[in-house]
RNA sequence: GGGCGAUUAGCUCAGUUGGUUAGAGCAACCCGUUUACACCGGGUAGGCCGGGGGUUCGAGUCCUCCAUCGCCCACCA
């Protein structure tokens, strides 16, 4: 027996050891899998880490669920390929970068953009190399030769060849369309980048000429020259489409236009509504439905125009009352709900109230490629765990809208278009990878959503079109990524794979919840709860976190992680170590070909029967259940039955029973060992050296198949 | 407003898709130290499986209604 067993099992400085030697054996790289060309491959994508921070828990989580999967599958024989990568994460960095310059007392809109690039890009980088660390540090058996950066050249030019490509389709469009504005960061957002927050906001009612209309937004009205209310409102009847009239508003007397609209609720308030085209999406369609002006009262900084007349300048927050207050003073308010319950959007980040803003943008049509999604999903191309995240899937599918994909941050892959004459009547749009022939064509400087190029991530890190790996490993098998990037992410990688590849990126979706604090709360900064996943490897070891983070943890279900549960699986780590201990020493220089007694041939099957069960939990993606199966075997079966029963039986006079038990205790041993390797790489492989007959690291011995 | 999910032991959760007396970990309580391991062993206690109704020979599991909690989506000003 090796001396290490005389002391506890020491995860510290075992870890980084084990993890070098997995490393420089270059199995991580199924190219060097013994028989690798004869292997079936299994595929997985790592969701790159975005590189602007630490690791958070949930990266613990997706490392542990995505490496055991490719340890399983690579010791049943698969050319088990998992590709790391690292995300830019445009607005995200860009968002942690500006408060990281706003600390400094410095502000990203007086620097020189190339210089702001420069900065982020090295900032990004460092961070990079930081997390490539802690993704080893958590046991990633992942092909680091592989490793993908979403600014990687050859994948920047893939993405923008995806954009041109489907420029041509009709696909992507340039629209004079409502974005979602946010007025700190100065960008427009997709519709997920904004959160829908109810808020108790004061509901005016105006009198509008011989119209009451209702408002949560006086501060919007001065434009106001179109009222509208349902052609079928017997209330309204003698009014008609088109009627003018002239009525005292804000600033003066306005000419008003009268306008029939379907979208107009009839038992919303009086039923009547005046327009706000350029700061409102359904007062912008009603716009467009009958060709009326539309004009902006807010600028991009969230203050009034020179429409506002006396009120320019203000910031919309404070002319609310006062523009309120005027209407009052003029005899022109009806009444106020000061209690009315509004949904407002919010900026996902920084919370800041959205501002709707009409602007000439990029945006990508949703409908066919998200028909086209629901087909397969339809065909069962894609399955989900759990089942039921398909209906959500499917129901976002089918009522999402245009997806707004330009953004007007530095920090991303800039947009290959390219314009002449902008913003004339002669105004020219091309899209192309090099600038266009001919004078005059100026670049577009707005760059992408990020999420229009990590839906492209399967596709782009197997090489397509032409890579080796792409014909090899795509579509790839699982996709294991957070519940909460299902639309983000999950929706976008199945549209864009079938757009350019025609196949779906992956057969299996693996859905994890979020991963909270020890009472189950979302972990944030604010709330001071957030627990580092290298703090708990660190105190208890790799093995005991992926255990805690892996046990009683169902798919698409939330976990709290609790010390006290962690520390429970160190002792089991040490547990397997008192075993190989006992075992090691009991058996030295035992005889593994020497027949099984009847008992236990009885216990062989035993295992045989369980290793069988744990094989199917495991393709079934029931971890959680395989998981624990092993664990209570190898500490209630193994430990606390068998080996006690063998001490009994070392200590009699039964020679041939002594023989059979040696040779059982060591066969059922490695084959525990093989099997729990997934799930804690570090303490099995350690013990595994000692208890190896041929040199063969445990990764990728044969993962045991029984005859039962 | 629409959708999804949860409700099982003190706590955190399983219960593999209807089949014996409902399980695990942690916590609690009692006993045990000439040892593979106190990062331990042996044992005990603890559950009208949220509530009502239904289907069935049989329901924690299926259907239905209700309650509570959580999450997601949302262009009625």
């Amino acid at each position: 027996m090796d001396d290490k067993f005389l002391k506890p099992y020491d995860p510290q400085a075992t870890e980084p050891r084990i993890y070098q030697e997995w490393e420089e054996s270059g199995y991580f790289n199924p190219d060097n899998l013994p028989d690798a060309e004869d292997r079936e491959p299994f595929t997985i994508v790592m969701p790159p880490p975005n590189a602007n921070g630490n690791l958070h828990a949930g990266h613990a989580l997706f490392i542990t669920l995505e490496d055991l999967f490719i340890r399983f599958r690579r010791m049943q024989g698969y050319r088990a390929l998992w590709i790391p990568g690292a995300d830019h994460a445009g607005f995200e960095t860009q968002v942690v970068y500006e408060k990281k310059l706003e600390k400094e007392g410095r502000s990203r809109f007086s620097m020189d953009p190339k210089d702001l690039y420069a900065e982020i890009l090295a900032f990004t980088l460092e961070n990079k190399a930081n997390m490539e660390q802690q993704v080893r540090a958590l046991g990633a058996s992942c092909d680091w030769s592989r490793e993908k950066f979403t600014l990687d050249p050859d994948i920047v030019t893939e993405v923008k060849k995806t954009f041109v490509q489907m420029h041509e389709d009709g696909l992507v469009y340039r629209g004079k369309r409502t974005v979602n504005w946010c007025p700190k960061h100065q960008t427009s957002l997709s519709d997920i980048e904004t959160d829908s927050v109810e808020e108790s906001t004061p509901f005016y009612t105006f009198k509008y000429g011989p119209f009451d209309i209702g408002t949560v937004r006086p501060e919007t009205k001065f434009g106001d020259k179109y009222v509208v209310m349902h052609p079928n409102d017997a209330r309204y009847a003698k009014w008609n489409h088109g009627d003018m009239l002239e009525v005292e508003w804000i600033n003066g007397p306005i000419q008003a236009t009268v306008i029939k609209d379907e979208a107009v609720e009839m038992d919303f308030g009086t039923g009547v509504m005046t327009i706000t085209p350029w700061h409102s999406q359904i007062d912008f369609e009603i716009a467009k439905r009958h060709g009326l002006d539309i004009e902006q009262i807010i600028d991009l900084r969230g203050k009034l125009l020179p429409i506002a007349g006396e009120f320019e300048g203000m910031k919309i927050a404070d002319a609310r009352t006062k523009i309120a207050e005027k209407l009052e003073s003029k005899g022109l308010l009806v009444s106020v709900d000061p209690d009315y319950k509004n949904v407002v959007k919010r900026c996902y980040k920084c919370s800041t109230m959205i501002e709707p803003q009409v602007q000439d943008q990029w945006f990508v049509s949703m409908k066919p490629l998200a028909e086209q999604a629901l087909q397969a999903v339809d065909r069962k191309e894609v399955r989900f765990f759990p089942e039921h995240e398909e209906k959500v899937f499917r129901h976002w599918l089918e009522n999402t809208l245009d997806w707004n994909i330009s953004r007007q941050i530095i920090w991303g892959i800039n947009i290959p278009a390219w314009f002449r004459n902008r913003g004339t009547d002669t105004e020219e749009i091309k899209t192309s990878l090099e600038k266009p022939d001919g004078e005059g064509w100026v670049a577009d400087t707005d760059t992408f959503d990020t999420w229009f190029s990590s839906g492209q991530w399967p596709l782009l890190v197997t090489g397509y079109p032409e890579g080796k790996d792409h014909a090899q490993h795509y579509p790839t098998d699982v996709m294991e990524t957070g519940r909460d990037i299902i639309f983000f992410w999950v929706a976008r990688m199945i549209m864009f794979g079938l757009y350019r590849t025609g196949s779906v990126p992956f057969h299996t979706v693996y859905l994890h919840g979020l991963v909270n604090d020890a009472n189950n709360k979302k972990m944030s900064k604010s709330k001071g709860n957030v627990i580092n996943p290298l703090d708990l490897t660190d105190k208890f070891g790799t093995d005991a976190l992926r255990m805690g983070l892996v046990i009683g943890n169902t798919p698409g279900t939330d976990l709290a992680l609790r010390e006290d549960k962690i520390k429970g699986y160190k002792n089991f780590a040490n547990k397997l170590w008192n075993i190989a201990r006992y075992v090691l020493t009991e058996t030295e220089g035992a005889d593994l070909s020497a027949p099984l007694t009847a008992a236990d041939e009885a216990l062989r099957t035993e295992l045989d029967a369980l290793i069988k069960d744990v094989t199917s939990d495991l393709e079934a993606y029931r971890i959680y259940l395989a998981a624990e199966k092993i664990y209570h075997y190898a500490w209630h079966t193994f430990a606390d039955v068998l080996i006690e029963e063998s001490k009994v039986i070392f200590a009699g006079g039964d020679a041939a029973a002594k023989a059979s038990r040696k040779a059982l205790l060591l066969s059922l041993f490695a084959d525990t060992l093989r099997v729990l390797h997934p799930f804690m790489p570090f303490v099995t492989e350690e013990i595994w050296k000692s208890v190896r007959t041929t040199d063969t690291l445990l990764m990728v011995e044969k993962w045991p198949s029984s005859a039962v």
